[in-house]
DNA sequence: GTTTAGCACTCGATGGTGATGAGTGCTAAC
DNA sequence: GTTAGCACTCATCACCATCGAGTGCTAAAC
């Protein structure tokens, strides 16, 4: 365990870098008054913190710098929970004060909001419709042989996809078939569409109507739309990380670039389920391009069920609490914005 | 008016420096067989296109770069239509010989493919529902107070939003609303929900249901949707730009990548209207961090009409042959595509 | 035992120097 | 009009000395 003294000396490295970008050395931090030790102690002391393996140096004759568990320690144990400061909560406010009816948008600007507020980049996932249950499908004829599938779920998100019919069919065909769908698919995970009740309404259909390949199709056509837009996510301030003067290599941030244009990846960054903030430093982020990089995310719920996460990736010289703040704080504002707009 | 070998000299250096990267010497042109000149006389071209203006020297001796006239010379003039190699038209066709009912997936996807197709940056801008026609709208309740309001076009796009009634409002009341909607809205442009069909409607609603504010507030959560909607962008390869070597420098690329992420920024790069390629050099692209960029881009027409536009970002030393036969060749085909869907 | 002053040492950063070579412009010969 | 020859320019690179921040260690002070 550490001593009091180290933790100090511990966390004034952290906050020292995290503001300068460079190596602290010894007599910078005993003249910063906060500690009333010569620079030969601190060097004592920071020896053994890199042998602790809290502390790296570049190289001999530099200063130190955290190493990746000296940031997971001062997280875990260090950080000072000052108070946000009021005029980020100012802005935070702002924004969230406005009414929240589509949830599209808000998350879409949760995701500038959060690049702007903390100069790095956010990351925001989007809820998966795949968990939610159908409300209604409703079906508008554009000519013919088309129409447009709609798939409404209970908190109100909307899903939808061009079909084409094979053949021509009657108006009437279309409300049955309709009527039919909503009888049988209500309440019904949307998950579901691809396994036994999908089944069971296939062979119901074939009773009832002729064609119904075709309204088969359509409800897979819906599915794999839902699927497609699971992946809803938004990334701003993709820029800011080339601010940071750990990325001005432009070796360094292309294959992070790269990974936040897979969707795919990205997604993989954040937080899921677990409530609270949560902080993923370096290497705890999968190994490669990621390894200068700290993931901060917090995943929202209502009503208890997962309902997306909201992210910042910055350099592992992240402002911690800061940033921990800024989630915090937009996480739970935005979940009971969303529980308020569903209770209405 | 440039001799013929003059043309010939410009083009190489064009071309030359599209590949290499680097100044072009008057020696390197000589030695490549095409010209049979001596490297002098070619110096000596070279100077006077120089003085022309369509030549830059970064110093004195160094090779001659194009300069932003020389670039749109070459593209007005001498581009050299050669074929659209085998590998690329293999996997244009392979993405888009798939059914493409889905109108965002396919731009999309069309954006990931343009940016890996070039290795630049791909823009592509949706269609502009705002210009379409109404085909329908429908109305699922969520609960007492809430519902999902739908809006389909004439070409099968779908846009909505929750929407809050002040007060209860029976499942008759919906219908009759919903129904006077359908026939009052049914072909009107999307534009016309703020103007003047739109207060026409509210008078009518006035006469036929209580609480009708509700409604008419719809309309305008409906309308407001779709402005929000027609700013939808999609940026493919952003981290393209950063293997250019003439943004190896994290400050010139900074502005560049702010800008892609302005969606009004970004849509203002883009082609409208006018039907062709369209290849916009450097500064041409209004002033600022532009000036070492080129955009290619395209504008898709379906009956006539716009509907988006497509395009590619990368620096002034592009391969615009190349650019330009993808984006013609995308474009054709994503036309096709779509006008087929809508005529099924 | 802990803290501190003193000092030699390390190593990156900075800046100046000279060699190298690609490429030019000019002149004179073909 | 074309070309060979040649002096000149200038970016790049390797090399080297200098500088200074910061360390580690030792011995003295508390």
């Amino acid at each position: 365990m550490l001593s009091d003294r180290q933790k100090l000396i511990l966390s004034m490295v952290v906050e020292d870098y995290v503001r300068s970008a460079e190596p602290v050395g010894s007599r910078a931090l005993s003249k910063r008054g906060e500690i009333q030790l010569s620079a030969a102690t601190i060097r004592n002391e920071m020896s053994d913190l890199e042998e602790l393996g809290y502390l790296d140096q570049p190289h001999t004759s530099a200063g130190r710098i955290p190493s990746q568990q000296g940031y997971r320690f001062y997280v875990d144990n260090l950080l000072s929970r000052r108070e946000i400061d009021k005029d980020t909560l100012s802005v935070l406010r702002e924004v969230y004060v406005e009414k929240m009816t589509e949830v599209e948008q808000v998350f879409h600007q949760t995701a500038i909001l959060l690049s702007q507020l903390t100069q790095y980049t956010a990351i925001v996932l989007g809820p998966q419709v795949y968990q939610e249950k159908i409300k209604s499908i409703q079906l508008v004829p554009l000519h013919e042989r088309a129409a447009v599938a709609i798939l409404v779920t209970d908190s109100g998100q909307v899903q939808s996809r061009q079909v084409q019919w094979v053949e021509d069919i009657s108006t009437d065909d279309m409300t049955q078939l309709v009527n039919l769908l909503n009888a049988r698919l209500q309440g019904v995970p949307v998950a579901n569409l691809r396994s036994r009740s999908y089944r069971e309404i296939a062979n119901e259909l074939a009773n009832v109507m002729e064609h119904c390949e075709n309204a088969v199709a359509m409800l897979d056509e819906l599915r794999a739309a839902v699927e497609e837009q699971d992946d809803r996510l938004y990334v701003g301030g993709t820029n800011n990380i080339l601010a940071q003067p750990e990325f001005r290599d432009v070796d360094k941030v292309r294959p992070v670039l790269a990974l936040l244009e897979q969707a795919h990846s990205a997604r993989k960054l954040l937080a899921t389920g677990g409530k609270g903030v949560q902080v993923r430093i370096g290497l705890e982020n999968g190994a490669g391009p990621l390894q200068d990089c700290t993931v901060i995310s917090t995943s929202l719920h209502v009503n208890n069920e997962p309902f997306g996460s909201i992210g910042v990736l910055g350099p592992t010289r992240m402002d911690y609490a800061r940033v921990m703040q800024i989630l915090d704080y937009a996480g739970r504002t935005l979940t009971r914005g969303i529980q308020r707009a569903e209770a209405d």
